[in-house]
DNA sequence: CGGCTTGCCGAAACCGGTTTCGTAGATTAA
DNA sequence: TTAATCTACGAAACCGGTTTCGGCAAGCCG
């Protein structure tokens, strides 16, 4: 910049000549700060006046000026998300849809979505350090939370409001201590899983858990146990696998259970992309999906519904989750108490081909492995 | 609110007290007014002053305001990005790296990225005149850009900086009027496709086209043309379909090709979400895809990795893409002007299972078409 | 040595809002 | 009727920056 260089650039700005508050006060005949308290819902601005104002608002265009609010609210009206390259999958195709979830909300309530990337956790911390102190957001949602989840843990110590997608703290004192969130019931989810799978009289049924660092893990695994108990049928420790991470980690889980001497003749998945690991280990032991084993998972995301057969998974709705997170946020970042900000939402079965009646007996089951292995 | 209001909902704020520019002028015993032209590199203030300041700044630890900024600069310095819910696919699952990249690339300029979603073209223009109007936004990034694009035309009659992604006003005599861009050159990417398949041998090579009002329609269509003429292929209209849009198009227009009297032996599409339906086709056909028919596309989309065998396909590096549109748009605001800002990138060749040698002669193809059709 | 630049900075206005404070006039209470 | 209280608004400070304007002091020139 510099002195000389003004109007060297021809500098690109966006659309001037708005209307300000000082016009509409001008068309008023009222002074700036009436006006605006008049906007604000002051009430020491008479009815007359406030409906007067907001009419000549309306009719002359007027949209205040939200960063020049901000300089004195400090109150930016917007919602800080933080993509993190980190994590394997990160909504897959549904991204969109969670974003657009979350930008409608935003923008039914007058705000806006600021998103911003990290390639590490060290880098979420510098990010969102940045972004709060340039006062680009105003909070920040947090998706597929940790039982000790540092993101959390920093933004608390910074006094800045967050909402997670998930919840945190999964078996210490400090549950959700001072959170509010929005989850899907994983539990009740998995626990209706087996209910299905026990009414097609499957009664050894396998359980492969997520990684146990996320606080969904232990809740799936619990929807499992309460699923199982409910059914009447004993818990074989041998038929759950735990920390399933990837694709191929999710292979290997199903041929270790394949391979017991009582094989499971139905497998639950805590997700959709462990799950798509047992169409290669069924394939491997020549066993039909939905025939010979039967597999219900849970994500929805979009790969199952392209396998042959299409996956059984419940599908979270992420749209619907984004715009009640953005929402909740909101409210937080208004003042409302955590506590009270907390939302629970069912996941929904989407029937697939990969589970079904059951044909073969574990033991039955157990021999046609060990012929293909042999 | 309301005066008496005050105080009741413990309302959160974001990290209060920061660093100003008035402690640095306090601190370094300056007027704020020097301190701001200092930190703008002003050149009416020396040399020490400048470094002076600049040294208070880092080790105070100051970060302008910059919605501060925005009310007199008029720049708030934020990317725009309106995400369309009516078009199918949207990147599917490589959403997440372009925006990686649109928002690294943003933030390495102190910038940052809003996002908001739009379900028509009409809500595109009220969502965009909205984000523009409350000054949330300087510009905008513009994917899949159509032949006559209203959105880049609006953005134009309404001054606002832009970037495309992708070009605009193929055919026309107004091409890229004023526009800045960034685009994958995929008429080089088409006409490579055709020459490895001449390479392979293949000498009655399809083409499937994407809709008409995209402009990368007619550039890739182009690029299929040249490769035809670089081998010395005559062309013939009976190979080429256009407007297609889905899957099951895809599968049709394969299908069509293939019961041709001379069928083609190789078919380059136009995009993978197409391309995919090739796979049923060729199925019902009984031919297997890279043996009997060669398919190449374009986009690089992941769902053609996980197909049995693997598509081959020219790959679009989006986060790339995002990296560097983001800074074309960074350029724009700041007064570059547009004939200046445009960058052409190259597709890459990921090498599938869908093509190589020519085993077959279009004749035989037909025959064995006919038999497994009758 | 006086006049004229030039370099460098302070003072103050400004951007578009919000919020505090004071007060005229109407209303109520004594 | 007068004093006290409300009601409803104006004036002005303020938020954290940017930008304009004016002027002092040093340097240059003849």
């Amino acid at each position: 910049m510099g002195r000389e260089n003004s109007g060297i650039g021809q500098v690109a700005r966006i659309g001037l000549g708005r209307v300000t508050i000082a016009d509409l006060a001008m068309a008023l005949d009222l002074s700036k700060g009436t006006v605006s308290r008049a906007l604000n819902e002051y009430d020491d601005i008479s009815e007359a006046t406030k409906m007067r104002v907001a009419e000549a608002a309306r009719r002359m265009g007027y949209r205040p000026l939200e960063h020049a609010q901000a300089i004195r609210t400090g109150r930016i009206k917007s919602i800080g998300l933080i993509l993190q390259m980190d994590e394997h999958d990160g909504y897959g195709p549904f991204l969109r849809d969670y974003l657009a979830g979350i930008s409608q909300s935003a923008s039914d309530l007058g705000w806006s979505l600021t998103v911003a990337s990290a390639k590490s956790s060290a880098d979420f911390e510098r990010t969102a350090r940045r972004m709060v102190e340039q006062r680009r957001v105003d909070g920040f949602i947090l998706p597929r939370t940790l039982v000790n989840d540092t993101r959390f843990n920093l933004l608390q110590r910074m006094d800045v409001p967050s909402v997670l997608f998930g919840r945190v703290g999964y078996g210490t004192g400090t549950v959700d201590a001072g959170a509010s969130w929005y989850d899907i019931d994983g539990e009740a989810a998995l626990a209706e899983a087996v209910n299905r799978l026990v009414k097609f009289g499957h009664c050894r049924i396998g359980f492969v858990g997520a990684p146990a660092e996320y606080n969904y893990s232990h809740i799936r695994r619990d929807g499992y146990l309460r699923g199982l108990a409910e059914a009447g049928l004993e818990h074989d420790p041998d038929l759950m696998i735990s920390d399933v991470r990837t694709f191929s980690d999710g292979e290997r889980a199903a041929r270790k259970l394949l391979l017991l001497a009582e094989p499971p003749t139905a497998i639950v998945y805590s997700t959709d992309e462990t799950a798509l690991g047992a169409y290669d280990a069924a394939a491997g032991f020549g066993l039909k999906l939905g025939r010979d084993l039967s597999i219900i998972s849970y994500d929805g995301a979009a790969r199952g519904s392209y396998m042959q057969p299409t996956l059984t998974t419940f599908r979270v709705n992420l749209s619907e989750a984004g715009y009640r997170l953005a929402s909740l946020l909101v409210r937080r970042v208004e003042g409302e108490a955590p506590e009270s900000l907390r939302e629970m939402a069912k996941a929904q079965l989407v029937r697939g081909g990969t589970d079904g009646p059951a044909v073969l007996t574990s033991l039955q089951l157990a021999t046609r492995i060990c012929r293909t292995a042999a």
